[in-house]
RNA sequence: GGAGUUAUAGCUCAGUUGGCUAGAGCGCAGCAUUGACAUUGCUGAGGUCGGAGGUUCGACUCCUCCUAACUCCACCA
């Protein structure tokens, strides 16, 4: 024992202690038919990223909630993963290869070798984030691990786009959709974000009236003016054709009157581009209006714009404004016009909306089978959160759920990248197009849509169709239609495997709430759908029955961390090889409620570095302490001696019931903050300092310290299970039983708290009045501390080691040290010096002060006592307790009349 | 434009269905320290719970309005 460092080294334990772990298999679930087990699939981080504080955070979570599950003998899985990410990782694959000189990627290296150096860079990169999520001490089920593109998943997700597709819930449309031309690929609207930009808005005059527009690059073949019906400036053009001059030559327009256009913008008309706005699109899909490409995918014009045909758009733009002004068609231009310009969330390339033949679901039409009712998506996915099924932790986000779901449009599912999951669709085609088609590479599916290959047929497959020639459709599907299926594709699905049986629905998803809409609506979309069409009962058709939403960890200042602004960016590696791991998790979880963003700054880390450190050293002090780790501790409430070994023991009864009520409230800040409070305030500060010396109990020190150690082992798993190879050497930790409130360990008649500190508050009244000294100021600080003094065998000189406070002694024999007269006090035999005697002035206006506070709370609860409404309307506890509070109140006001009496006497000398 | 969240000590945050004197950590000031621990211990200062009304015997807690900050959704032709 004796070998045990000063300090805890984090860095030199927590390795070894995973792997001890994972080696033992204490992460592995076992299937136990006979009891309900607790599942978690962990939210796969991007297999090619690293951990950020959010992955911490989560890992943290589900931690805590693992093991707590595991420790009460419930069996428990938690299935790791890793997600593929595929725009993310497409693009950083393509830019690496940028570096190395190869220009063009897509179309150099073509579709198998691209693909093949996206698999070695991902397979690569792989154990980076796997290593991450070990260190931050994740007892997951690594045997089960998976990833969003293993064989078996890709055969889930293909499944699933078949059963939909069979159901006619997905169907191929001509849509506006967020083009994004860097990266050729559409963007889904979640994955939009808006850049407030400053340009130029032009006025220009069309026919009869003026239109302005920030963008006459798309105006070629604007036909249709709009107005609004009740703008009586252009009653008269309702229904109006005419021939306009434009941009080349003569237009024949209309003019339409529509609710939509706002009559202060602009000029209050303008004219419509319906294959580059979807607010246009929209009004010419109601008005069965052409729509006509303007801009190519590269984000040049077509041959429509004339002479600037192939002219990229940010080019033309001022050259048409120029042509438009020789002809006197310019009004005016507005030179300071704030708008929000749409870019591509990742890579930020600025978006231009397209009309594309893209694969949608379909979230209206009616065809699950749901609690007897022909649903669709859109309905099942509200009445899943509002009958309750699945409970949303805070429920604020209820709201936020329905909001979105309420005004869910169609799931745009395709992407033009191939990273990822094909999507499982044929065309049919002729033998000549074939060869066209494989000039381009397989590129994308715009292509088809350029290149004017006739389809001749489509069909659904995971393999090619026989007779004919096929092709099969270039493009991917949106990550979050496999992320979609992650609680059930991960256990086997679509076979209905042991595991699928047993494990799923998973009991609780945890993950922050910025991805609500990405993933969690999708996973109850996708299960629902599934599971339902499997057959099984509704309720077994959720992903998960909880769904908990921590929040978001930010910088000091409030502010998203990001790798932007290192300096305030907090990076959860450094900081675990600086303070451990577990300094890093309490730093993450105390503090953070669900739903609430968090700060964090490194002081707060080293805060509970501080912490762990304690709890190693009061094991050191405890294991210096006993002669014996293998001491009996069974039977604990019959070895319960001093009023302290009673006072700490019902403390622990009371704090277990507390933990496991937090914990199974989803309020993890509570129970960590309550076992802190408990292990440094109680047990270190309290009960070690009162007790050091003669007065120790071993089976009880040891009882209460391992008791900390299994209430704090979710929390901080690395020091307490370093602390307990010391301790127990055949078990680990981690498998031990988690610790049950037992009543016999409540004492709470015989060592409650006040109860002592009345009783030693008498005793030490009685003591000053015999020796006439006034109180010391200190005085009720003995009540919480407890000291001790020893004298040292080689020295000659009695030593007092002042633990708190120079005023107390615990001494079997009333002692003589510092020629001090010590006076034995009982209860806690505790020795109490009767002189170092304080300034009897301070003294006075501290007691002065409490009287008139006392008196003042007085005179409140006497008011509140003699209200009649109080005492009939209050609940009876409530009257009972505030009863006391005035018997205690007017106690307390006594003592302090006694001691300022006896002060005035002192000072009058 | 629509919706939501937050406002409590110098800072970061707790405060569960309204009910004892509103709490913690950090920071600050003072004191202490030879056998677990300076990654320590004790003590102290510091709050009209954003503002104004209302409901109630009683409001940090519930309701309304106002102010400020943040977030999400929609969107600017």
């Amino acid at each position: 024992m004796k070998e045990i460092e000063k300090a805890y080294e984090a860095v030199k334990y927590e390795d070894a202690i995973y792997k001890k772990w994972e080696k033992s298999g204490a992460f592995k679930a076992k299937i136990n038919k006979s009891k309900e087990p607790f599942v978690i699939s962990m939210p796969p981080p991007n297999a090619t990223g690293t951990l950020h504080l959010g992955h911490a955070t989560m890992l943290a979570l589900e931690d805590i909630m693992i093991r707590h599950k595991r420790m009460q003998g419930i069996p428990s899985l938690w299935l790791p993963g890793t997600d593929h990410a595929a725009i993310a990782t497409q693009s950083v694959v393509e830019k690496k290869l940028q570096e190395k000189g190869i220009k063009n990627p897509r179309a150099d290296l073509g579709r198998k070798k691209l693909l093949s150096e996206i698999k070695e860079f991902v397979k690569d990169s792989k154990d980076t984030i796997r290593n991450q999520i070990r260190k931050m001490g994740a007892s997951c089920d690594w045997e089960k691990e998976k990833y969003t593109l293993d064989d078996d998943l890709n055969h889930a997700v293909n499944t699933f786009f078949g059963r939909l597709y069979k159901d006619g819930l997905i169907y191929q449309g001509d849509r506006i959709v967020n083009w994004d031309p860097n990266m050729q690929t559409t963007v889904a609207d979640d994955e939009l974000e808006y850049k407030e930009e400053k340009a130029k808005f032009y006025y220009f005059k069309y026919g009869p009236v003026v239109i302005g527009t920030a963008r006459p690059e798309t105006k070629f073949s604007d036909k249709v003016i709009v107005v609004n019906p009740k703008d009586k400036r252009y009653k008269h053009l309702h229904g109006k054709e005419f021939d306009v001059e434009w941009i080349n030559g003569k237009i024949h327009a209309k003019v339409i009157a529509d609710p939509s256009v706002d009559p202060a913008m602009g000029t209050g008309s303008m004219t419509i581009t319906p294959s580059h706005s979807l607010v246009d699109f929209e009004l010419a899909g109601k008005y069965k209006l052409e729509k006509e490409q303007i801009i190519d995918f590269h984000g040049n014009l077509l041959p429509v714009a004339g002479e600037f045909s192939g002219m990229h758009i940010a080019e033309a733009r001022e050259k048409i404004v120029a042509k438009l002004k020789k002809k006197g068609l310019l009004v005016k231009i507005e030179e300071n016009y704030m708008h929000n310009i749409a870019v591509n969330y990742r890579g930020k390339g600025v978006v231009e909306p397209q009309i594309m033949k893209q694969w949608f679901v379909d979230v209206n039409k009616k065809v699950i089978d749901w609690k007897g009712k022909k649903s669709s998506i859109k309905e099942v996915m509200q009445d899943v959160i509002r009958s309750g099924m699945v409970k949303i932790v805070p429920k604020k986000f209820d709201k936020i759920y329905f909001s979105y779901v309420d005004n869910l449009r169609d799931w745009c599912l395709s992407r033009q990248i191939w990273w990822g999951h094909q999507i499982p669709i044929w065309y049919k085609i002729s033998e000549e197009d074939k060869k066209i088609w494989k000039k381009h590479s397989e590129s994308s599916s715009y292509l088809l849509q350029s290149l004017g290959i006739k389809i001749l047929d489509t069909r659904f497959g995971d393999k090619e169709p026989k007779n004919g020639v096929w092709i099969r459709d270039p493009d991917t599907l949106d990550t979050w239609f496999s992320s979609a299926l992650w609680t059930f594709s991960t256990l086997g699905w679509p076979k209905h495997t042991v595991d699928f049986k047993y494990f799923h629905p998973t009991s609780v998803l945890e993950t922050g709430y910025d991805i609500i809409f990405f993933w969690v609506a999708k996973m109850i979309l996708a299960s629902t759908y599934c599971l339902r069409s499997d057959g099984l009962p509704e309720e077994k058709c959720i992903p998960f029955k909880t769904v908990y939403l921590h929040g978001l960890i930010r910088d000091i200042n409030g502010q998203k961390m990001s790798k932007s602004k290192p300096e305030t960016c907090i990076d959860p590696l450094d900081m675990i090889a600086k303070y451990g791991t577990d300094a890093v998790r309490l730093s993450l979880i105390v503090g953070n409620t669900p739903g609430n963003d968090m700060r964090l700054y490194e002081e707060k880390i080293a805060g509970y570095r501080n912490f762990v450190n304690k709890i190693w050293n009061a094991s050191r002090f405890a294991l210096l302490n006993i002669a014996d780790a293998d001491i009996d501790t069974s039977e604990i409430h019959k070895k319960a001696k001093s009023r302290a070994d009673k006072w700490i023991l019902t403390n622990l009864n009371r704090l277990i019931k507390e933990v496991d009520k937090d914990i199974n409230n989803y309020r993890f800040s509570d129970a960590a903050t309550k076992i802190y409070d408990f292990a440094w305030l109680k047990y270190c500060d309290w009960y070690l300092e009162t007790t050091k010396g003669e007065h120790i109990n071993p089976p009880v020190l040891l009882y209460v310290l391992k008791e900390i150690l299994k209430l704090l082992h979710p929390f901080t798993p690395f020091v307490t299970e370093a602390i307990w190879s010391h301790l127990n050497s055949e078990n680990m930790l981690i498998n031990e039983a988690w610790p049950i409130a037992n009543a016999k360990l409540n004492f709470a008649k015989e060592s409650g708290e006040m109860e002592m500190v009345h009783e030693i508050i008498t005793t030490i009244r009685s003591v000053r009045s015999e020796k006439k000294v006034p109180p010391s100021q200190k005085i009720d600080a003995v009540i919480y501390a407890g000291v001790w003094t020893k004298t040292l065998e080689d020295k000659k000189e009695p030593i007092i080691r002042m633990g708190r406070l120079n005023t107390l002694s615990i001494h079997t024999e009333g002692p003589k040290i510092n020629n001090a007269v010590w006076k034995y006090v009982g209860g806690m035999d505790l020795y109490l010096p009767v002189e170092n005697l304080v300034d009897i002035e301070k003294e006075k206006e501290h007691l002065l002060k409490a009287l008139k506070i006392t008196g003042d709370k007085i005179a409140t609860i006497k008011t509140k006592l003699s209200n009649k409404n109080f005492l009939e309307k209050a609940p009876k506890d409530v009257v009972e307790k505030e009863k006391k509070a005035f018997a205690d109140l007017e106690e307390e006001l006594r003592i302090l009349n006694g001691k300022i009496s006896e002060i005035k006497a002192i000072s009058k000398k």
